[in-house]
DNA sequence: TCAGCCGTTTTGATCGATCAAAACGGCAAC
DNA sequence: GTTGCCGTTTTGATCGATCAAAACGGCTGA
């Protein structure tokens, strides 16, 4: 069946003696058209369409130094609630690259110091022109080390923990002010005893989101005993940290997740707290399919214009423009819902 | 600051004059380190280590006509309860692949037209040597398409609705075992009248779990009419098929997916049927991330097999040794779970 | 008439690797 | 002493593109 050994892709010089041209005329019909005659350019783009003739990506790779791929570590999903919101901004990352004429590599790794090792394998064989980090932490120790390497990156989440706020390139969602949106939303509602669940302080986006929260309920009574921290953030953890919020008085919660929050909202039902309008006094955060299947409140990130901006940053880096600065903070929005029928 | 101004990564010849010796020499080392003498090698490994070198990947390529790439396509996280499987897929492949000195490249797409040409411009430029195929469905149009553009690809997932089942490599989990099994358990635990709660008829994936349980409750009375469709794969559409399957007589429910028993597991505890043990009469699929957090008895893929199988069955495809067979069945399994005590 | 310029096209060099074949020194066989 | 072989290393060609500069024909102006 096999009709032909070799399908033999064509290659430049595969157009150019088909017309009678040189190489470079086709390679001007594609990377810079305006210096080819119309009549010829029209020939040579008719050639090009009939043939299906792409560019080799490896020999222009070789030639211009440039992979036109981005690297981005995959991190293992363990909790997949919230790993929702880096699935979005996987997504949006991969098509706006698309866009623009990159693509991504996927890489795994062990930990921070894997990854920064193997970003750097793929950085000196040519195989990424940068990085793309996510989940910062405090202290994060990512952005030395690839700075130090020579690797452009852009991080999604901003430089926790670092005196200079404009160290490397950045793009991040105002966790702080989502957060006081949702407790802006439960004052409105009528709520005085609105209470914060989160986690332990030194993660700088459990620490933002906190703070946004207790902004928003600055001048209530009581309000400082009203933060709960846990160490996971998983529902029954979120459970427990509500039933003790409850205790002391709360009748709403923001929450620093929707782990949390999907924990919560079961004590706020036990605890006829729910209301006959169905509107849960709970906002979560990141805004995932399980907040949206149950109806819960929550905070929902940008992640499509994140990962514009982090493309445009890293485009950037690249070319060393450095024009449109290093820092982006993004707005969040609050999503209000009514819970849905069967979670009731 | 900017010490050099060209960092100029070492290549072969760097290293080579380096020591004196020839390119190739250098280039054996690394590829056929058998045919170099141990002293050289030893050498040349030795400067290639200190200088930090990397083979470059387009230089690479170039020559072998090989990118050590494989194209996937990331889907939008439409639902994301289930997609948690696909997360576990995507990031298993990742790891498996750059384990065999591959990597993933992603792109997006419209639909499977847009997939298919969009793997195929990056086939045809060299950026791929292969691709994945995840989602297959009934008489899917894709596999014809690639193999036409004689792109070598595997799929994650059986070729539904084809005379040929060999017709091109796959890996796919045995759903029907799954419900099988969790339809089992039930009837195990005491159960006589075991519902199946699914979508219509026409989809592999979900007529393969039905006829699972169909097996399984073989026997058993009334059991033909204790099976429901519904349109969505949504808590919400759950809840509704949960409410009619209890008023047909069932006291126990396999579902086609977690999200369905998510919405199930409500109408459980409304009606009664939770029992003391704390074990709800219910078991999801995929064992996603709220089947977990909520205590849900759900069926579990192994997903990292899946990504070992295909890597393997993939690197068959395009050494072309076809050694290994072109499909492999793998069994998931049953994980039973005692609901969560907030999800009571 | 011829130098100079302009718009367009072609030529030579290069990116960094691998393949295939040649070269090399040493040694055994005839 | 020549031939042949062996293990190891080197040389030349090649993959497919782009950059930089040269070449080309036609035209203008001195």
């Amino acid at each position: 069946m096999s009709g032909q050994d070799r399908p033999s892709r064509p290659t430049l010089v595969t157009i150019a003696n088909e017309l009678g041209v040189s190489r470079q005329t086709v390679s001007n019909v594609l990377n810079n058209p305006g210096i080819v005659h119309p009549a010829t350019r029209e020939r040579v783009a008719a050639a090009i369409k009939r043939a299906g003739y792409r560019p080799s990506a490896a020999g222009r790779a070789l030639r211009t130094q440039r992979s036109m791929a981005i690297g981005l570590r995959l991190y293992r999903a363990v909790d997949g609630i919230n790993g929702a919101v880096m699935d979005r901004f996987v997504h949006s990352l991969a098509d706006e690259a698309q866009r623009r004429g990159y693509h991504l590599t996927l890489l795994t790794a062990e930990d921070a110091d894997d990854e920064v090792r193997k970003l750097e394998t793929l950085f000196r064989s040519g195989s990424i022109d940068l990085a793309v980090l996510t989940d910062t932490g405090m202290d994060d120790p990512r952005p030395d080390q690839l700075a130090e390497a020579g690797i452009p990156f852009v991080a999604f989440g901003r430089p926790w923990g670092r005196p200079d706020p404009d160290a490397h390139p950045w793009v991040d969602v105002d966790g702080g002010a989502g957060s006081a949106a949702g407790a802006s939303w439960l004052r409105e509602l009528g709520h005085t005893a609105i209470g914060f669940l989160g986690w332990p302080e030194g993660s700088g986006v459990g620490d933002d989101r906190r703070a946004g929260w207790a902004r928003a309920v600055a001048g209530l009574p009581a309000s400082a005993e009203l933060s709960v921290a846990v160490l996971d953030d998983h529902p029954s953890a979120g459970a427990e940290g509500a039933a003790e919020l409850i205790t002391r008085g709360a009748t709403a919660i923001v929450c620093a997740s929707d782990s949390l929050a999907l924990g919560a909202v079961g004590r706020l039902r036990i605890a006829g707290l729910l209301g006959d309008d169905h509107i849960a006094p709970l906002v979560g955060f990141d805004d995932t399919p399980v907040a949206r299947a149950l109806g819960m409140s929550s905070v929902h990130q940008p992640v499509e214009a994140a990962a514009v901006a982090v493309l445009e940053l890293a485009i950037d880096a690249v070319s060393a423009n450095g024009s449109s600065g290093p820092g982006r903070l993004l707005q969040p929005t609050l999503v209000p819902r009514q819970l849905a029928a069967f979670a009731r």
